[in-house]
Formats: C-alpha cells, structure tokens, sequence
DNA sequence: ATATAACTTGACCAAATTAGTCAAGAATCG
DNA sequence: CGATTCTTGACTAATTTGGTCAAGTTATAT
C-alpha cells in the first residue's frame, strides 16, 4: 500500500479521462495543460496504464487516450496498483512467512491489517464514482479546453 | 493525502505505542528492533508526533514516549496529518481560490474531493480499532520484548 | 557524576519528476 | 501516390525531492 504524488497524478489523469471520455480520445499535450504536469511524465504513467489494460491509445491526429473499460469498472485501487506495481513487479523471495515475521517483528502485520482495510475501501470507489460528487453531478462540469 | 512509507512507519509506531501504552513508556530503541528502523529515522518521526500533539516524551532513565490521547480517540488520520504536515506547514498564500483554480485548472478540485473521501474514511479508524482484528482480539497478542 | 534516553542538526542516498531525443503509426494535403 | 503533420511509444540523462541514517547535545534519574 503506497499512495504517492505518483498514484494522485495517475488518478487525476484517468478522472479526467472518465469526463472527457464523451469527446473522444484526449491527448497528453491537454492533461499536461489541465494538471500542470510534464508531458514525459504522463507517457511514462501511460504507458504503465497501458500495459495493464486500463487504457488504450490511438496515434496519429485525432488520436489520444481512452478509458478501455467504462469508468464504473475501473477501481481507484486499480490505478494505484498499476502505477506503483509494488506486489507484481518485485517478485517474492520469501523465506517463509513465518521466518520473516520472527524476524522483523509482528510489525508488518499491524501494517497488513491497516492496509488491506484502506485498499479494500479504495477499491469500492469506481472511476464512476470518484468523478461524481454527492449529488450525483460532474465535479468540475465546465471542463473546455481554453481554446474552446 | 499522501501515503508514504513515511507515514506508514508513524502509524506501525503508534500502534505498537498503543499495544504497550500498559507497560509504561515505550523507548524508541524498542521500536527500532520491532521494525527495523533507524533510532534516528524515529526520532524525527516522533519530534513531528509531538509537535502535534500526540506523544509526550520522558526523558532519562525509564522514560520514552506515551500517547497523550486515549487509543481511541487518535484516528489513523491524525498521525498522517501530523508526518506529513502539507496543509499546515506550508501556510496559504492564496491568491483567492478561485483564481488558484482558474489558473491550474480544476485538477485539483478533482483531486481534492477524493482526498477528502479518503481522509474521513482513515478519520473514522482509530488507532485502538487499527490494533484490534474484526473479533476483537488484539493482533500479535505475543508483543514481548526479545529479551524478555 | 554517570548512564539513559529524548532532542537537534546535518549529510548521504534512492526515488520521483522533469527534460529531451528518436522512432513509428495515422490522418490530411498537394 | 507521396510528403507533411500530429501524436503515441520507447528510451536516456539530468534534476529535484524525500527517505534514511550518523553524530553530537540536552535533560533526568540514580
């Protein structure tokens, strides 16, 4: 569980994304614009987004990011997971669990516990859901371009 | 709302401050060998801690620090707040909101309302229920000192 | 006075972030 | 058809921020 400058930039990127979705593909030069953010930054985020099936990008003019799956079916905790890809990339060399919680303490456990409850609230809020505010309108409805 | 292993070590610290609060003073030698951490690294967790209001500290033989507060009255919210310290600290030289959101675009007001989701969902955990499973039991029960 | 343990400051190292280059695909224009 | 422009895709390097630790200082109890 890790929740970064990172992860907030990949969030607000694809919450921008599930609004804009209607127009069609948005490009990085415009989020880039929104979020006061390097474009290099975002081709890096992107492309871990990418590899892990939560957008799909169309070249040439016209082209962009999309949401690959509707917005209600994409978690907050997704995002962050593909971002930071702490579990998948690292790889286990465990020496039995049991060996390392002798060894380092029950401390991680008391992390564990912690953590798995705040993932599990983050991946009970969609995309969807992050994007509307209470009353069920868009946050930020005015989104235009500045050039509109 | 940021999630760094900072806070993370702040919040597994006050845990174990919550586990032996019974015992006396908690020494922060004792948590360095309960996780794996510098003396020094804790030292500048728990000055931030006590600057906010947290902890108190003993000094001299047989002191350490306390939880000022009852275990169920700090939420996990409280002890991030306290590490982190980005809303506080750097002080508002707003230029009105509005212009701030003119200016950067609405970005963060995407962001910020998430945030907040989170903030009152970790504000509704307390550190006693953050070191208590579902049925009540306290987690790693067998917290006893290697020497003893 | 001496030992214990909280405080304080400064330095180092790793990760995050930005900057920049180059290639490849796709639509538009001549 | 062929050239041009737009935008992703895949790198590499430079910079800034934050995490981590070491060493020295002050207070308190015995």
């Amino acid at each position: 569980m890790k929740l970064s400058t990172k992860g907030r930039y990949a969030i607000t990127a694809m919450m921008e994304l599930a609004l804009r979705h209607k127009q069609g593909p948005v490009t990085l030069a415009d989020i880039s614009v929104e979020q006061s953010i390097s474009v290099s930054y975002l081709e890096q985020l992107f492309a871990q987004l990418r590899k892990h099936g939560l957008v799909t990008g169309l070249r040439g003019p016209g082209g962009g990011y999309c949401l690959r799956r509707p917005a209600s079916e994409i978690s907050v905790a997704d995002i962050l997971r593909a971002v930071d890809e702490s579990l998948e990339a690292v790889a286990h060399p465990v020496s039995t669990e049991a060996a390392q919680a002798e060894q380092r303490g029950e401390s991680l456990m008391l992390w564990d516990q912690l953590s798995q409850q705040i993932y599990a609230y983050l991946d009970s809020i969609s995309l969807a859901q992050a994007v509307t505010s209470k009353d069920g309108k868009l946050i930020a409805g005015g989104l235009q371009r500045s050039a509109a």
